[in-house]
This record gives C-alpha cells, sequence and structure tokens, in this order.
DNA sequence: GCAATGACTGGTA
DNA sequence: TTACCAGCCATTG
C-alpha cells in the first residue's frame, strides 16, 4: 500500500469523495465503491481507507457482509447507535437494508 | 522481476 | 454460526 506520508492520489480522492457523499444511516461495501469507480478493486479501497480515511465517515464503509474493519467495530457500533443504522440482530449492519448504492444521478456533479 | 502484504469477497466445510 | 481457502489487484521491499 501507499506510504501513509504521501499525498492522496488522485483514485484515493475519488474513493475519499464517494465515502463523504454517503448519508447518514447508510452504508456501503468496499467492493461496491471499487465497482462504482469502475477501477481496481476492493482491496485497494480498503488500501485507501487505511491511509486516508481518517478524513472521511469510514464507519459507512463495511466488508459485504456487514461486519466493520478490525479494530474499529466498537467505535463503528457507536457511529450506528448515534444515526439510527439499520442492525441485524447478530450486532452487524443490515446490508440489505442500510446498503447505499450510489449518488443519484441528480446529484451528479 | 519476484515474493509478500493488506480496512476484501465468495464459496465450501 | 465460525474457519479456512483461493482469487483478486496495486503497492512495497
Amino acid at each position: 500500500m501507499p506510504r501513509p506520508d504521501s499525498h492522496p492520489t488522485e483514485y484515493a480522492e475519488r474513493v475519499l469523495d464517494i465515502v463523504e457523499r454517503i448519508p447518514p444511516g447508510r452504508v456501503m461495501a468496499y467492493g461496491d465503491i471499487a465497482e462504482l469507480l469502475g477501477e481496481g478493486g476492493p482491496r485497494q479501497v480498503g488500501t485507501v481507507m487505511a491511509v486516508w480515511g481518517g478524513g472521511v465517515p469510514w464507519w459507512r464503509v463495511i466488508r459485504a457482509d456487514g461486519t466493520p474493519a478490525p479494530g474499529l467495530e466498537v467505535r463503528a457500533r457507536s457511529h450506528y447507535a448515534a444515526e439510527g443504522t439499520p442492525l441485524r440482530p447478530s450486532g452487524r449492519v443490515d446490508m440489505a437494508a442500510a446498503r447505499w448504492e450510489g449518488p443519484d444521478p441528480s446529484e451528479a456533479v
């Protein structure tokens, strides 16, 4: 992955831009963002979040099975409680209900 | 150029 | 339900 001290690449900025657009109470999977961008893959999105994700609502980006990134589960849960994110009885995010498909075309810049 | 690594994913046991 | 495995893709050493 890129060195943390290097500046964000154009690809990274696009990933972070999408994450900032995720509405409260909604989430996206790493693979969803990669597919929305049309380039790279889930690993690349995860790498971007690991290095530069600190400046965006990273808790709205989770794995495809609804579990947040390792080590961030506790912090993520508090955010979900504050935003009213749909949770499954098992404690994971309800992807079927909370999954965000991306910005509406009418919102496109 | 090669091997290792990682906030991933989907399938199988 | 969890655990393990193979595939995936860009970056690092």
